[in-house]
RNA sequence: GCCCGAAUGGCGGAAUUGGCAGACGCAAAGGACUUAAAAUCCUUCGGGGGCAACUCCGUGCCGGUUCGAGUCCGGCUUCGGGCACCA
């Protein structure tokens, strides 16, 4: 009878196998338990990936014990550079290198022994999954959410790719760190944008960590203030800027604009031409690297001034790289009393520094050191003179409004998304150019546009797309008129088909629709979703926006995919995060043959807070396999010495209930593994003290250690002569009443330091409990003089002292 | 620079609303069993002092509130994360 972990986890993947033990009798309510799907790649599943799959598969398995009907699918986003780059190091189409990565991780993954329902398996690379990627595009291009842009791009110049600013954030390639360059190239674009506001609101509605919601929060980055306009001096033009301090106003001793504007060839003078070109020219040549490390304000005076609305004053207009483009309108007004930056700017060239608030901090000063960010009283602003920054922000609001000259708005953060690569590894994006009809979708009945099988697949020095080679795919007749035209030949980021995978789920193998409404209303949204935090904007965002939009169109009927998020933490060894370069991988392979799938799961958990980073151990796991090996035997031991329930077994029948429950509910899962450990000791120190123990102790405990380490638990189960399924059962409940002990140990405390500790009964009355601990203290409380005395009942004596 | 979070034995960590700090494990040491090893079982295991009963110190640092602080408040230090010239 000893614990055969080889023999019992093998018996029961096929039993399982042959006898689902998740089941849909049509009764039970849904719970949908989703897991971040991974990107197959080559180095295969570690034990940091275990952690998020066996945190997710415990609770479908818990939410299965109660009641629920669980789906817990499992999928691959198997497009994008990762997969495509593996493929051209090894000098293979990446076509069979993903399928083999995906058979490879699958197998791996099998060995969580997870509730996985794989007949619902989704992978993005498969035609009939981005049929509705590309669907979607089509839908938001007829909605005016697509478009085509000339613009800046970061290049990497060594994938030889464009990156989404969310993917080059500072300066440098996510995927490679080379640095990045800017290039002009025409690129789709999404309008998430239009979503900013929803995007922004909607946070408040869900339950996510504080975290990961402020993230999203910050990235949106919505702020108020207004648009204000001046005049360019001796001319009609306007000089409109974005601005949070509408009350500094009067302190605004220059304009400056970003080198990219448009504003820059229109108000630079003949005598200042040649100056401003070469700066402009070398500002753009500066990475995004530079642009941020080199902070020295650097700038050059464009020759043309506007006016000061406020008070007439001339501001002189200069072009500056802190500035950028891409925010608020590209131009500024510098206040280099209240704007640090502008300070540097102002100090740097010479430019007239005006303070128009006063504080105890700057009262007095003639002059300043650094700008001042405060609250004040204010000065040298006619129109408002003596307000704070609140009553001064609504003055000239108020009268910009007046004069007409600016308005109140506010301003985000988040940028247009740039949807295109110029890569082969991805959904070709369904539209094609015509001469006659210009850019023109796709019609559905021809989706899915397949992605041609080629020869050379690398990407290319021009930027074009390696799809653009490939002349019998890129000519197409023109789906509107029948001329000849040509199918767009960049594709889609990685990020098209995690945006919406979760709804496919629903409805796997749908031919018509995405997912039909009916599974849609069945299942979605996602009541839990389990992945780690480095997605706590990106891949969360992108989903939320296309859901928004989906629920727009009328595909979907809620606006939040996502109803509670968890983030485990990430596994170190050796301090780091475990990746083949660092080659710190600890693969799970050895481990489940040594100790088996119930001990690594159990370990996966008992190796930290689920939600902190935790530095993995192979020893540590012996603690986890020594646990069960003890339970088995106990139980084995045991079984057969049944006796009727006690005072004692019953408090620890229903305290180990409390105990376990609200610690998984609260998903402190490394206490419910101590937990399990505690609890066995004490029914093993039970037992022989009582010669025999209920049953029903060691059924519960089974019954609850199943979600954790389901094939030990399913053989217990059997062993105890149960027929069916552990799972088939519910998840045990407690007796509130039966939580009280008669008897507690309380602690005696002389000036709050513990001096000795005593048995008492809990109803006993405050005045016996003082009076025994007087006695027991009796040694320690003579010749001295006792002030207070603090009882707090079940817990502990106080005596404060003098003496 | 701004915004979050964290800091507890040799190690991972526990202490659910302020109430016996170090649960549960790992590692280590000693012992039992064994021809031996492995496995298993038992014991010890924060630091100082004491033969001992016992006692003093101890949750990053300084201070405060409280009968009582790992936990609350104020001020720091260090580490980790996010954003970063966003006007």
């Amino acid at each position: 009878m000893k614990y055969n972990h080889v023999e019992i986890e093998n018996k029961w993947r096929k039993n399982w196998e042959d006898n689902p033990v998740n089941v849909d009798d049509g009764t039970k309510p849904k719970f949908y338990c989703l897991d971040m799907f991974p990107y197959p790649s080559a180095t295969g599943l570690h034990v940091g990936h275990w952690r998020g799959y066996v945190l997710s598969d415990v609770l479908a398995r818990y939410k299965m014990l109660q009641g629920f009907y669980v789906l817990h699918p499992m999928g691959w986003d198997a497009f994008g550079l990762p997969a495509e780059n593996y493929a051209i190091k090894i000098g293979r189409h990446p076509k069979p290198t993903t399928d083999e990565n995906v058979a490879a991780f699958k197998k791996q993954l099998q060995g969580i022994s997870a509730v996985y329902d794989w007949s619902r398996e989704v992978n993005t690379t498969d035609p009939g999954f981005y049929k509705w990627t590309q669907w979607i595009f089509l839908k938001m291009f007829e909605h005016g959410l697509a478009y085509e842009k000339e613009m800046p791009l970061n290049w990497c110049p060594s994938c030889k790719c464009v990156l989404a600013n969310e993917e080059a954030a500072s300066g440098q390639c996510e995927r490679c760190q080379a640095v990045t360059t800017k290039k002009m190239q025409r690129q789709w674009m999404l309008r998430i944008t239009n979503y900013a506001d929803r995007l922004l609101e909607d946070i408040a509605k869900l339950d996510w960590p504080e975290k990961v919601k402020k993230m999203q929060a910050d990235w949106i980055g919505k702020s108020y203030g207004a648009q204000l306009s001046f005049r360019v001096d001796g001319t009609d033009k306007q000089i409109t800027v974005y601005t949070t301090r509408p009350d500094t106003l009067y302190g605004a001793t220059f304009m400056t604009i970003a080198p990219e504007s448009e504003l820059v060839a229109q108000v630079t003078t003949e005598a200042q031409r040649a100056k401003v070109d070469e700066y402009v020219l070398t500002a753009g040549a500066k990475s995004a690297v530079d642009r941020q490390a080199d902070r020295d304000k650097t700038g050059v005076f464009t020759g043309s001034c506007c006016v000061n609305p406020a008070n007439g004053e001339l501001m002189q207009i200069w072009v500056a790289d802190y500035v950028l483009v891409d925010y608020g309108t590209g131009a500024i007004m510098g206040v280099p009393a209240h704007d640090q930056r502008d300070f540097e700017f102002a100090s740097k060239f010479g430019l007239p520094i005006v303070n128009v608030i006063e504080s105890e901090e700057t009262k007095g000063k003639t002059s300043l050191i650094e700008s001042y960010l405060g609250d004040g009283v204010f000065v040298n602003s006619p129109r408002w003179n003596g307000l704070d920054v609140a009553g001064a922000k609504e003055a000239a609001i108020a009268f910009a409004e007046e004069e007409g000259f600016g308005m109140r708005t506010v301003n985000y953060r988040l940028r247009d998304w740039v949807f295109s690569r110029q890569r082969y590894w991805g959904e070709p994006i369904p539209v094609i150019h015509c001469e006659h009809c210009g850019v023109v979708g796709v019609p559905e009945n021809d989706l899915p546009v397949p992605l041609p099988d080629v020869e050379a697949y690398e990407p290319t020095d021009t930027g074009e797309s390696p799809l653009a080679a490939i002349d019998e795919w890129v000519n197409v007749p023109c789906p509107k008129c029948g001329a000849p035209a040509k199918r767009e030949t960049n594709t889609m980021p990685q990020w098209a088909g995690s945006s919406w995978y979760f709804l496919r789920y629903a409805d796997p193998h749908n031919d018509e629709v995405l997912a039909s409404k009916e599974a849609l209303r069945k299942w979605l949204p996602v009541d839990y979703y389990v992945g780690g935090v480095e997605h706590a904007v990106l891949h969360l965002l992108y989903a939320r926006f296309y859901t928004k939009f989906l629920y727009d169109i009328g595909a979907v009927e809620f606006e939040e995919p996502f109803k509670r998020l968890f983030n485990q933490g990430m596994i170190l060894k050796n301090g780091a995060k475990m990746s083949k370069s660092e080659g710190n991988v600890v693969s799970p392979d050895g481990l489940i043959e040594k100790y088996g799938c119930d001990s690594l799961r159990m370990y996966e958990l008992f190796v930290g807070p689920p939600e902190v980073d935790s530095e993995w151990d192979d020893s540590g796991i012996d603690g986890v396999y020594r646990f069960l090996n003890r339970l088995w035997k106990l139980v084995a031991e045991q079984w057969d010495k049944p006796a009727a329930p006690t005072a004692e077994s019953e408090f620890l029948r229903n305290k180990m209930i409390y105990d376990i429950t609200s610690r998984l509910d609260n998903l402190r899962l490394n206490t419910v593994v101590s937990g399990f450990m505690e609890y066995s000791n004490k029914l093993g120190e039970l037992t022989r003290a009582q010669g025999g123990v209920d049953r029903k102790v060691f059924e519960d405990m089974i019954t609850m250690l199943s979600p954790f380490a389901p094939h030990i638990s399913e053989e217990l189960w059997q062993r105890t002569g149960h027929a069916g399924s552990v799972f088939a059962g519910a998840w045990p409940t407690y007796d509130e009443a039966k939580l009280a002990q008669d008897s507690v140990e309380i602690a005696l405390q002389i000036n709050g330091k513990v001096r000795d500790t005593l048995d008492i009964s809990v109803d006993n009355p405050k005045e016996d409990v003082l009076a025994q601990a007087r006695e027991k203290l009796a040694a320690k409380l003579e010749g001295v003089s006792i002030l207070k005395e603090v009882y707090v009942p079940g817990k502990i004596v106080n005596f404060v002292v003098k003496g």
